[in-house]
DNA sequence: CCCAATCTGCCACGACCGTTGTACTTTAGC
DNA sequence: GCTAAAGTACAACGGTCGTGGCAGATTGGG
């Protein structure tokens, strides 16, 4: 049985999400999420055993919630395999990238786990990539299978061509825009995307009549 | 005028890089530091203003050195525009690897400077940022532009190009391999790095005889 | 309304760590 | 070999921060 007010529970997760995911986990102090969450620090040790377990509590459940939502995000753009791929994948990467920066503090805090990947116990990090990444490669996989079968897309593994495509277009802004800390303009995320989605799809070898 | 004597110095500067390299900025110690350089912490306040000042020496020295070690990777591999592509991307792609294997602790570093983007002075950003990683995509982008020109490949805009060849290489090597802390197998990186030059040459469209 | 759980404010302990002062020893150059 | 710069050992200051204790206020369910 969790202890405490669930209310206030939800509320420390709340405030934590954000301050860790702004000032990072050595940066935080529990008296900036007490006051964020506006709560005493004293009832911050109530509801969890510390830095480390409100940490871990906090990213499980953002992860949960954020799988959904990229697996959604999913389903509803690949929805048909049959449908032309470079319209659909465009639509995907944008609708991404905007959950990206709605749940800018998560990924700010995933991003920290893995920087910092060595000194995280191994299971923890484990039981993360597992109810995360790996759903929604696995969801991602599933549907570029699909459109490959129904000759919309030409591939050999389904999982590497899921890589690919999310290198070349979410990677692509997360490294352009430092992961969100610079903003880009518009007009770039989308040249970005549209690029990268053609690359995806094109490729950059000479066509057999351009060599002629 | 450099303060102290130069051998001390550069042994501070290596250790630095080691231990700031393996523990992060926070979690290392000026006192790891000194003992890892075999020099008292005293010698190191007399050589750098402090922590921070190390940390910025460190990585404007490794950002040189690694800058060099990649141009001239690029250039020794893409010499020829005109040679086929793919055996010269893979080759490149391995060898990049290695030297980031080489520099881990200074990728470490940099990984670290991207995540804290928001914390660190918008100055120092951009100076490092001309110094190391733009002056490295200025190299590739020449040359694929060469390649472009001599017919070997078929780029709109060479720089986009760039980056989506080391997105689909180095970028998906160090996302399998959470940027080195698990290590990958030889036959994995290989996969990779072969995977993803096929993407980049060929992309994922199906071919016009195969809607047939 | 009452009681038990919960929350609060405040204080304090203890650990860690960057930084500095000081007195002493070592080193390098003239 | 002398001298000034550089390095060393050690101790201490100061700040930050996680954590816990405690007494009293608050809250919500029976």
């Amino acid at each position: 049985m969790r202890r405490g007010r669930p209310g206030k529970r939800a509320a420390i997760l709340a405030a934590a999400g954000r301050v860790f995911g702004r000032d990072g986990y050595a940066r935080a102090g529990i008296d900036a999420i007490a006051a964020e969450a506006g709560v005493s620090t004293r009832t911050i040790y109530h509801h969890f055993d510390g830095k480390d377990d409100l940490f871990s509590a906090v990213v499980t459940a953002s992860t949960a919630q954020v799988a959904d939502t990229l697996t959604e995000l999913i389903a509803a753009h690949l929805n048909d395999p049959a449908a032309p791929p470079h319209r659909a994948l465009v639509a995907l990467a944008h609708d991404w990238i905007a959950a990206q920066a709605e749940f800018a503090d998560h990924f700010a805090m995933v991003r920290q786990i893995n920087i910092e990947a060595t000194h995280v116990p191994a299971a923890a990090l484990h039981t993360w990539h597992e109810t995360g990444p790996a759903r929604v490669m696995a969801a991602l996989t599933n549907r570029l299978a699909a459109m490959a079968r129904q000759g919309t897309l030409r591939v050999f593994d389904a999982e590497r061509a899921a890589s690919h495509y999310l290198l070349l277009t979410v990677a692509a802004i997360d490294a352009a825009s430092y992961h969100g800390a610079v903003p880009l303009p518009a007009a770039e995320t989308t040249a970005i995307i549209t690029t990268g989605v053609t690359a995806f799809l094109d490729g950059y070898r000479p066509r057999a009549q351009d060599t002629a």
